[in-house]
DNA sequence: TTGATTAATAAAATTAATTAATTAGAATTT
DNA sequence: AAATTCTAATTAATTAATTTTATTAATCAA
């Protein structure tokens, strides 16, 4: 049976074609390198170097095994980042693509405690909008992604952690503001504020509203909310925003007042994207027991 | 370092459940595979079997570490396949796909030389249209199609292997009958005689003669290039067929005659698809060189 | 209790791996 | 032409590991 031992020094050979750096590298004599190679090669047999006493190169067959080998090398790896990540959750580096609807409102409440729960961590955190995110993770340019659902993600694989409701916006001054709960078709629509399209609130808001998007003014429109929540005190208008957004956008607003949408359902739906085979799952559960905690106070 | 001995005995104990049974598996001692399955969890620092003196189980981080292990253990399998088949190309079974417009009349000339050189191949046909076969093959159900370019097949990769022209093929008593080339703009188009949608053969006809999709009379289309022949020597029109069906259709038919389509370029391509991870390209490349050196008689 | 199972353990035997020194072939330098 | 310097392969002694066989301890069933 083959070993990774072998597949270990082959790959070091590749890398330096001289046996004897290859061995220096891999801290063994270049003899037991020299062995495990032989030994490999008449296992499979088939010359995976062509060597004399000058010069080592690499056949074309070669090629295609050291090829396999790196793969071999790199699921092995995942193995043991599998393990490790058990025992130390989030101890690995890890990239974490977020929304702008939820990063500024998501992360001061949970970095902190994700900080103090584990102090090895090493988060580098992405803000674009969902499609961009979605595509990074497909790449793996990110490990994951936190977004509000529904939306596609073909190919990934979702974990939910929270769910929420829309609170209107409006100004203390409107007829409405002093209400608790407000129904979509009591609003005057004509006038919601919404972002700029591509921003998936956009679509989550109307849809909670059972609002088709033509019917949005689309001449008013920006992208942040804390724009938008500025247009209200400036009477233009009125608009939704998701509750953990309310802390920061409006409590301590002497203009501003937020009802209750009273619609049917969780208004958004708030979850990790990953690819399959992403070994960080363990980190992933890590991180949503953290926020959990952090988000219900 | 963890080895795939350790990886081996672990997938056994997850298949049987039992030590003594999985070690008789794997021809070792239960004792062998007990401190090798030990060793692997100290190594790796987390439990992957749960176990007292009666039953065994699989943790929950197990089955994750078990899933990798599975994948590394198919990826160091890949690797000897890519070892053996360069040492006897063909020696594995082998499933290939070809479409309806170049197996009855590739096989029967190369199947046989095929079954000469490799007498261990194990090679399974299956005969569909261009798309189903690519989804096949992405699909890996499939290890390769055998169909004409030009056609969308992102994501897998193209071996190039046969190019040729199409015949125009028209009853013996037609005017143009006995010419020995002929140019797609001195045919009756209105009469042309061509497959029905969904079959490459149309597409790549009608672009070799320059013509669109929509000039094509639709009310006379078939599903095999036997049928159409059969309608041409049923004087209802004229068809084109690509070179290596010439002997099959045409050759031995005292009612149709055969004439070179001059259009420049060859008119169809003919490849092997294949997933870019398929680990037997040395088997299509063999195939290759059977094929082409039957095709050239 | 007794007998049959189980996985773990201990000690002996076997096998494999490692090191250090050597060999042999080729290129380069003297 | 001879000596030197590379190279990878080989050899032999040592060390480490693995495996086997036999045993132990625990559990369950009769």
């Amino acid at each position: 049976m083959i070993s990774l031992k072998q597949i270990h020094y082959a790959l070091a050979v590749e890398k330096y074609l001289h046996f004897k750096n290859a061995a220096d590298h891999c801290s063994v004599s270049q003899s037991a390198l020299s062995t495990a190679i032989n030994e490999l090669e008449k296992q499979l047999g088939v010359a995976i170097f062509e060597r004399d006493n000058k010069k080592v190169l690499v056949t074309e067959l070669g090629k295609s095994i050291l090829q396999q080998a790196r793969k071999i090398k790199l699921d092995v790896d995942e193995l043991q980042m599998l393990a490790t990540m058990h025992k130390q959750p989030l101890s690995m580096p890890m990239s974490i693509g977020v929304i702008p609807t939820i990063a500024p409102y998501l992360l001061p409440k949970v970095l902190p405690g994700v900080r103090r729960a584990y102090p090895e961590s090493q988060l580098k955190i992405v803000e674009d909008k969902s499609n961009v995110l979605v595509d990074m993770v497909r790449r793996g340019e990110l490990d994951t992604a936190i977004l509000a659902l529904p939306f596609p993600h073909e190919g990934l694989i979702a974990f939910e952690f929270w769910q929420e409701d829309f609170y209107w916006i409006t100004h203390k001054d409107d007829a409405l503001a002093k209400r608790s709960q407000i129904r979509s078709d009591e609003m005057d629509v004509s006038h919601l504020l919404l972002l700029k399209d591509g921003h998936c609130l956009k679509e989550h808001a109307l849809a909670a509203c059972h609002l088709p998007e033509s019917q949005n003014d689309s001449n008013f429109s920006a992208t942040s909310l804390t724009t938008l929540v500025q247009m209200v005190a400036g009477k233009l208008g009125s608009t939704l925003v998701p509750e953990m957004a309310l802390d920061a956008l409006v409590n301590n607003s002497s203009e501003l007042s937020a009802v209750h949408l009273d619609e049917p359902g969780p208004h958004r739906t708030l979850a990790f994207l990953i690819r399959p085979n992403y070994v960080g799952t363990a980190n992933i559960e890590s991180l949503i027991k953290q926020i959990q905690t952090q988000l219900k106070h």
